[in-house]
DNA sequence: ATGAAAGCGCTAACAG
DNA sequence: CTGTTAGCGCTTTCAT
């Protein structure tokens, strides 16, 4: 295990010489560098990045946290996080907390205990008061929404997407919409709740009680709505459905039921995933690899003290199927 | 940003007093650790984990290479592998390479400078010959067939999942069994061809060349395989397909050209992807999340040095569904 | 039980 | 262009 002082030794230089050729410094003597290089080669040097990281105070790692690695939208952010890192040439250590506080805090001590030098919140379940005394151990990028203001902001405008989805039933002369949510208590229910509501109101859609859903995530879940649906005495003539792989279980009930779609039923779905294109359900498509991408470059930029936009939305896009 | 002599200074005691707390270790007087820890406290002490990683000369990091994050296989992969980090209060570093040898090396430098503790190779592209150098470096696991001995591998049995399709469909009376694969090149497409016509012969099953396809990835490629398929004279009565999503896209022509399934063609398709559940297709599981645990678990053991299995299979699962 | 001292391996301000 | 020197912050013998 050869180090800096071996190098400098056998190649009758200074240990800072050696530094400066590792570091492509300019100013080294075209002799002495290559001096060096050639005992680089001899002793098989490799460098020793706790020691950079140490001296330099910086470890060029970013660190992203998630509730859960395979999740299809969190896998994707992680992608493009992971595309930006290489480009910037950073690491990216990645962690997984299942929504669990404690786990999560262990984590946030990478950061003040830089190992991290920035971090990105992919789905935090923190209060805000943590996070706010977390960003004076380094800068932090939040992919949602957060009441917190120190952190800088990548999330998609999902106040927009609702209203996408509604716009377009509307325009197809629906006036009896549904709703079917996943966690009403997250952050994104808790928008799209809200937004739906309101833009029900302003638009004067009819309503009941019984067209709303929540705490529904699989595909089963959505079979058993869509049979609820079904028995009731009024049911609505579209449903905006949270997510995709609900919506499919809803179209394959009805399907099963000889329900026509979207002839009895229009169904729109969140998130465009690939199941969307076998079951042809229209879906609102958010970018999330880009999310990933811009949080990475926006914490990049951060860091570099560019000035750039604290918050930044990135628009959704509505994928026309036969569901709709 | 105070350190451990500031403490040490502030408390009265020594820097490897202050250590000693920090680590928790016995033959500390009870009053001068409470001391120390109210010091701490007090100056809002931080450790610094760059400090820590050199002086122990490692950093409970691991590392886990990737084409692509995004992937449902990897993404899995990386659930579980995390899932075992967490378990062992290790760090999981990310690196996605695209397939490129190039940015491979790059993060195998991460092991060599000793940035990361071993590395959980997810799929490589580097020649047996730079996995063996890199091992001097620092433990590896695979979590794909290798060729270096070098290597501890986590892999599923391949061999034995072609086995089970044909099996069941040999079971259900099929003679005429068709085969569609993705890269033929690849390690698991090469053991999947191999596989199939072994047992092909083994059990002197019919054969035609047109009942062969590779290369298809996608819901679109299934759907053309399907129509090429249907198109020809004489078909084969099922079709061992190695990918979910390309089975489905067979589904949907045969569902379109009115052909029955499984009655007019049996399908069985690989990975149990969520898809497979909506289209109703037999495959044969990979529990991939229990790769990853087992590869990170073996990992950590061989780093503590114990003595473990040193190539391990998983073992998969038919998941019997209306195709077959 | 405690502390002094010697690292871990590299960077960077400064002087020349 | 080069070297001296002083860190970066923590761990770990070893002696007491």
């Amino acid at each position: 295990m050869s180090n800096i002082t071996a190098i400098a030794k056998r190649a009758k230089v200074s240990r800072t010489t050696v530094s400066r050729v590792l570091n492509n410094h300019p100013y080294v003597n075209t002799e002495k560098r290559e001096a060096v290089l050639k005992v680089i080669e001899e002793l098989n040097y490799v460098p020793n990045l706790n020691a950079i990281n140490l001296s330099r105070g910086r470890t060029n790692v970013f660190g992203v946290i998630v509730p859960k690695i395979g999740h299809p939208f969190f896998s994707n952010l992680i992608e493009g996080i992971g595309k930006a890192c290489n480009k910037h040439n950073y690491s990216l250590l990645v962690h997984q907390s299942n929504n669990d506080p404690k786990t999560e805090l262990e984590f946030f001590n990478k950061l003040k205990y830089k190992m991290i030098d920035g971090l990105i919140l992919g789905s935090s379940v923190s209060p805000t008061g943590v996070i706010d005394e977390l960003s004076h151990f380094g800068k932090i990028v939040s992919c949602e929404y957060s009441d917190s203001s120190k952190v800088a902001k990548v999330f998609v405008n999902h106040e927009s997407g609702i209203k996408m989805a509604v716009d377009h039933l509307k325009d197809q002369g629906h006036q009896e919409i549904g709703l079917c949510i996943g966690n009403p208590k997250s952050g994104v229910g808790i928008t799209r709740k809200k937004s739906f509501f309101n833009l029900q109101k302003e638009y004067r859609l009819s309503w009941r009680d019984d067209w709303y859903f929540d705490k529904r995530y699989t595909i089963e879940d959505g079979a058993e709505v869509a049979k609820t649906i079904f028995g009731q005495p009024s049911r609505p003539t579209a449903m905006v459905v949270g997510n995709d792989h609900v919506a499919t279980g809803m179209i394959y009930e009805a399907k099963k039921q000889g329900v026509k779609i979207p002839e009895e039923l229009a169904i729109i779905g969140f998130d465009n995933q690939p199941i969307s294109e076998v079951v042809e359900l229209t879906s609102i498509n958010q970018p999330i690899i880009e999310i990933g991408e811009t949080a990475a470059n926006l914490l990049h930029s951060i860091i570099q003290n560019q000035t750039v936009p604290f918050i930044n939305t990135i628009e959704l896009e509505l994928i026309k199927r036969k569901s709709t």
